[in-house]
DNA sequence: GTGAAAGCGCTAACAC
DNA sequence: GTGTTAGCGCTTTCAC
């Protein structure tokens, strides 16, 4: 037998009720006299039967599903995030529908468009093309036909196109992280990694320069290094870059360096071994993501850990805001941060 | 104005066509004037028009969708099957409906029913239930009236289920471990990690027994402790029972030791530098999975490298051929790996 | 409470 | 080549 072909017509046929009946046991939506429903209930378990999504799609408008448009679940940051939004998504009875954009402009409107094929009730992108400084155009007038009929949310931003934004609040975690590092009385504070024409990396750094200001610290220019990107092998050519910028100029060796992200610390940390540059008596390091290795490598690594459920909550939930049409729903929300401390920045310069 | 609303009767209407030629120009199925296509697509790219992947599916009966059940995209070796399977698909122009099972028996048998409802063409699935040693019989029940009407692909088995397997080859991959670690003079060989009810460890220790008894090799029973998982946790307790097990008994500290998974590596690791073990010198480590880290930490630690993307391709073009039903298909197939050598086992015990 | 019938937006015979 | 028509499998008025 196959089950695929059997409809609400066989188990009302078989049940000696109408299509409608049916249709009514499944969807919950009336009463049925209960005798009725037992006996389509029963029909539907004997046959194992599922209820077409698609035709409950065509007839409804109410799909209950929301597309995600990742830039690349490989990465821990983002697969934490989508793992957040199924969970949530799943609460709600809504499915979710995973596309990744690795990174290709092109790829990622095409993805809309797949999505908007779909008839998905609302879409959430995760990085891409929303983490950009400055929108690309071709990708808002894209976004914007999608927001046309239905609802996006994303990490970054959108420029010129309705959307909701729902952020990672690094002020907070700079302002935490800027602390803990005064605390211990570093003052000299280095900043390594990223590109600034990334939203979330151009925050950061103009965050750090604000807290300098007034708190006095030294983040003078040559201690910025904040370009070329995210990886292990860009952090060992910044970190290597900062040593020896500091060799050949004289200038003073830092006190900390905050690593715009775990895989630049990672680079970084390597390099400063080989120099026998000394983790943290010589010089702290801190930095973003908190990916489980930081708690490995020796030193374990101070880092900014993100509350990802509530990220995904409140990702998810906005967007069936939108879609159910409940309330006002906020343009942009933050999602604070914690500070996990580890040996690569507990050492107090003061006292020793 | 909406645009989820127009269809293709819009379209027909403002061309002066009919529904049908609009439908052909979409599908290229079938001829067409050029004039009337050019104006047919005109207008289709004048309302943005995207014709609903849901009505498709209803007349058509293929969707073009492929079900994916993964344990943990999360996991690093989750999160690379499915990109390898999204690119196959996508090249294939099919598209991927991930969902996860979080290691939930019940959850997991909803996701089969979920993904019926979505009408995919087929369902994948890596890990969870599909990993067991002996199938689950509730999920193979559940699984029978999947393949009733679509194919199953999975990186496990399915007992008394007809379907598909695609699977590392880790007999292979431990032919090579072992040969490499004979080659550098390590003979006594310990293993640790894992759970034998799963069946990749389980073929791991069928196979490293098997070669043992072909080359000679001491793997005594003390040596293997294959049970509790796969986490950092789980190693540095395997690793710590190992050492006080040599310490207690007077039996030889092993000269090689095969760690399950690269985080039960990493555990070991740990636990190996608090005792002062030295890493090749005292003891050889090797492990499988080759994520990142092993090769950031130190010593660098020698694993087993998968090739992803060829396991993505298979698991895809087996779904696939099944759909399109192109000839005969095998029931199962292997994915070769490649050892990557690092630090942790670059020492020959006979020269020193 | 329940059935009949229309309709969701497309594809695919089938005619012409 | 192209239009007409009949579904695909549901939900949802609208009567009764």
């Amino acid at each position: 037998v196959d089950d695929r072909n059997i409809t609400i017509y066989d188990i009302a046929r078989e049940a000696g009720v109408s299509p409608s009946t049916v249709s009514r046991v499944l969807t919950n939506n009336a009463n049925v006299r209960s005798e009725k429903r037992k006996k389509v209930q029963d029909l539907i378990e004997k046959y194992n039967f599922k209820p077409s999504a698609l035709a409950r799609g065509l007839s409804d408008t109410k799909r209950h599903l929301i597309g995600i448009i990742a830039a690349d679940i490989r990465n821990t940051f983002y697969a934490e995030v989508f793992v957040a939004c199924e969970k949530a998504a799943e609460k709600a009875g809504y499915t979710v529908l995973l596309l990744n954009s690795f990174g290709d402009l092109e790829l990622e409107k095409k993805l809309l468009s797949k999505l908007m094929e779909q008839r998905v009730d609302a879409i959430i992108q995760l990085g891409g093309a929303v983490d950009d400084l400055v929108t690309d155009e071709s990708y808002a007038e894209a976004a914007s036909y999608v927001t046309n009929s239905i609802p996006m949310v994303v990490t970054g931003k959108l420029e010129g196109v309705p959307s909701f934004q729902v952020r990672i609040n690094v002020m907070q975690a700079m302002d935490e992280l800027v602390e803990h590092l005064m605390a211990n009385g570093n003052e000299r504070i280095a900043m390594i990694g990223g590109r600034k024409n990334v939203i979330s990396t151009y925050d950061k750094f103009q965050h750090l320069k604000a807290l300098a200001l007034r708190y006095n610290l030294d983040c003078r220019e040559e201690y910025i290094n904040n370009w070329s990107g995210y990886t292990v092998a860009t952090g060992v050519i910044a970190m290597e870059e900062l040593l020896s910028k500091v060799e050949r100029t004289g200038i003073p060796m830092p006190d900390a360096i905050i690593a715009i992200s775990d895989q630049i610390a990672l680079g970084a940390l390597q390099v400063l071994k080989k120099h026998k540059v000394r983790v943290p008596q010589d010089v702290s390091l801190v930095s973003f993501d908190n990916i489980e290795t930081m708690e490995l490598v020796e030193p374990s690594v101070t880092s900014v850990d993100y509350d990802f459920k509530t990220l995904g909550e409140k990702l998810v939930d906005t967007a069936i805001s939108c879609i159910e049409q409940r309330g006002s729903v906020n343009l942009l929300q933050f999602v604070d941060t914690r500070l996990v401390v580890r040996e690569s920045s507990d050492y107090n310069r003061r006292k020793c």
